[in-house]
DNA sequence: AAAATAAATCGAAATTATTCGATTTATCGA
DNA sequence: TCGATAAATCGAATAATTTCGATTTATTTT
């Protein structure tokens, strides 16, 4: 794990709306479909794309395209990895 | 733990000049002069300072005064309240 | 007390992120 | 095929962060 990689998964964690996004994405059993997220939130739907953008970009979340809509999906190797790296710092 | 912390924390930790002072920090055996952290960085004394207390006001540093100088040390705690939380994400 | 040193603060400039509305792309249903 | 729906992309405006040099504050040394 490098550190630009690091880099990103920090940075897109520390946006309010991207932690909100996460946190019913893990509520809802780890996956939910985009509509969901952008009903649930109340900025517009272009912002709610990029933010999910760098989510994705950052590994914590994978896309998965079903029909004309997406699910998005906690990917926990990466919040693992992240965690272990944190660890270190602890120890 | 509140969001707004959890928030400080993430921001504090998506810098690489930051993490390079965290890493630093604990390789010495977790705690690190100022004046060191300037020496080993190329950036401006100014701008160490300002990283510094971002680090501190997120808890993940601790501030100690020693004379002229000061010790800048891991706060292992917020680390593991962090570390904790995030863990959530992937269970 | 004066000079020297360490670190913080201030104000401004440059860079990066966030946000929006409008448009585009892709897929589905009639 | 055509219209509707879901999500991504684009360009521009605003907001936040990073960075610097200059100054200030606190402490030590001479």
């Amino acid at each position: 794990m490098d550190v630009k990689k690091i880099e990103r998964i920090a940075k897109a964690l520390g946006d309010p709306y991207r932690l909100k996004i996460i946190e019913a994405i893990k509520k809802n059993d780890g996956w939910m479909q985009c509509g969901c997220i952008t009903d649930m939130l109340t900025i517009a739907q272009s912002t709610i794309s990029h933010h999910l953008k760098q989510l994705v970009d950052a590994d914590l979340l994978i896309a998965e395209k079903d029909g004309r809509n997406v699910r998005y999906i906690i990917n926990k190797a990466t919040f693992d990895e992240y965690t272990k790296f944190l660890t270190l710092f602890a120890n």
